[in-house]
DNA sequence: TTACGTGCAAACGTTTTGCACAAAC
DNA sequence: GTTTGTGCAAAACGTTTGCACGTAA
């Protein structure tokens, strides 16, 4: 029996307070999904599937929250390769792989030497064009088609 | 004395032939701006600048051809870590750097043994993430501060 | 009870589109 | 002469804001 209409998943409630936001219904729900799944939802692919799940909240409040979660540090926000806003709760270090045919971008949380994923051919001898800039991030982002999309293009060919 | 309200500049038109488009009025403009400096103009930069020169083109007509000329391959076209379109008229590999204080963005067309710049820390051992993927590009953007910044920031501290 | 979150509707800036006229071929 | 590009104004899009009401502490 569920009477409370806020937060009914303790873990989700404790990383709200711990980084100082009240643990509503609107953010449970929010980052519970991104939770959940390993995926980089856009706004858009959010208000959708929090509406799927029967409990959806208005766009404005989707946008305020996914603002004070980011401020807060509990997810973070990045732009895709096609200039849609993404979030994802994951907070380890890692890349991006972007499908550019479905437009789905998961995590490369890896990867063997990277040279064997960016050729050192693209990074030449000297590195006069970063001299005096103060360096404070980096990211490497890929850009692909994936299984799925493989699958169901050679089955159309 | 120039008659001709198109395109003045050979070398622009012919890279617009070359790839199937007509050289016209707004697409040499266009092209000359991105090919006379190294620098990557958002669409309001560049209806800005046009206007500046005194050659402006209607916003629409901007778009239209941004559009056409990325399609084409004469220009590139990407989204900063700010989530703003910019173009390019360069074609040989490179990534970019992007001051997080003033918002300019500059190639890095460089540099070293690419480890010391993105740590192989970042890319552990397996790469299970990337199987069965069909990998086509892969980018690095580094953010950070210009050396502009640093010392504007420096001063006023 | 007081501060804050929510949802609606309206506003916003950027990008796209429909259409008449003009330029390129 | 036919096809394509241009510019205006209007529309569409994703995102933000003002405000009245509801919820958390």
């Amino acid at each position: 029996m569920k009477t409370d209409m806020s937060c009914n998943d303790d873990r989700i409630r404790e990383r709200l307070v711990a980084h100082g936001l009240r643990p509503t219904r609107a953010r449970c729900r929010i980052l519970a999904l991104l939770s959940a799944r390993r995926e980089h939802f856009t706004p858009e692919a959010m208000y959708d599937a929090l509406r799927a799940e029967g409990t959806p909240i208005s766009i404005a409040t989707l946008y305020q929250n996914l603002a004070k979660l980011s401020e807060a540090g509990v997810i973070r926000r990045f732009v895709g390769p096609d200039g849609v806003n993404r979030y994802d709760a994951v907070t380890e270090p890692h890349h991006h792989l972007f499908c550019e045919v479905c437009g789905r971008m998961v995590d490369v949380l890896a990867k063997g030497p990277l040279s064997s994923v960016v050729p050192e051919a693209v990074f030449p001898e000297d590195r006069s064009d970063l001299a005096g800039w103060k360096i404070k991030g980096r990211k490497v982002e890929f850009t692909g088609v994936c299984p799925a999309c493989q699958a169901r293009l050679a089955r159309s060919a």
